[in-house]
DNA sequence: ATCCCGAGGG
DNA sequence: CCCTCTGGAT
């Protein structure tokens, strides 16, 4: 109990099937109907609940319909539009900026490449990553998010903190047919179980194979009192 | 008090 | 590397 087995790339298979069997059906869960909406919608899920992101682009996205509304809008106008958002101001500002790039240099449509996707002010690898597989099925990279970060380095999987480093290792430890699932698996388990506060290591299918598991007292106290 | 599918700037 | 931006839920 409480260890991890012998290597990161045989850890990170074993996640990623226990994971399989209790999440079979884990997909991005953020709402939207096209890539524009996809883009707007991961700005805004930054250090936010995809919960309140999507409660809150419901009437955004019936508000404003292309690039060419966005980048025309007042800032003060979206930013009101956002305010229960975290960081609204410098969103508001992203996704005003970055539609007036997507009209003028990329026809008002969403680019679907990395390194037209990063200029866009507002987005990094991670939002790119996101765009790129649920937008353009273009899978490029792994999605490390906060959950994906806290999960890997709980279980052992990486020692790593930066998120691009942790990605740059991932990609070397799973095989890319299994990039974007990794990703949703480990979100879903990060809300569901794996919590940054509290983690319910009890109810976590992962907990003999984790060596950050908290019941490993418990389990020792207990294999004793067998005895 | 901490955390949420981060990114830009110093 | 550090800091800031930021409201709602717990």
């Amino acid at each position: 109990m409480g260890t991890r087995l012998d290597s990161p790339e045989a850890q990170a298979a074993e996640v990623t099937e226990r994971l399989f069997e209790t999440y079979p059906n884990t997909t991005i869960s953020l709402d939207f109907s096209n890539r524009l909406e996809l883009l707007i919608a991961v700005i805004l899920s930054a250090q936010c609940t995809d919960e309140r992101v999507n409660k809150e682009t419901k009437d955004l996205f019936a508000t404003y319909e292309s690039a060419a509304e966005y980048a025309n809008a007042p800032q003060e106008e979206l930013a009101e539009a956002l305010s229960s958002i975290t960081y609204y101001n410098n969103k508001a500002k992203y996704i005003r900026e970055a539609s007036e790039i997507i009209v003028s240099e990329h026809g008002g449509q969403v680019p679907d490449t990395m390194s037209e996707l990063t200029e866009l002010p507002g987005v990094g690898r991670k939002t790119a990553n996101v765009v790129l597989q649920h937008g353009h099925e273009v899978v490029e990279g792994v999605v490390v998010d906060t959950h994906v970060q806290r999960l890997t380095r709980r279980l052992g999987i990486t020692e790593a903190h930066s998120p691009q480093k942790i990605e740059r290792e991932l990609m070397e430890l799973l095989p890319r047919e299994g990039w974007q699932d990794f990703t949703h698996l480990c979100i879903s388990h990060g809300r569901e179980t794996c919590t940054a506060r509290n983690p319910d290591c009890s109810e976590c299918v992962l907990e003999d194979i984790c060596p950050s598991s908290k019941l490993d007292s418990e389990t020792d106290l207990a294999s004793n009192e067998a005895w």
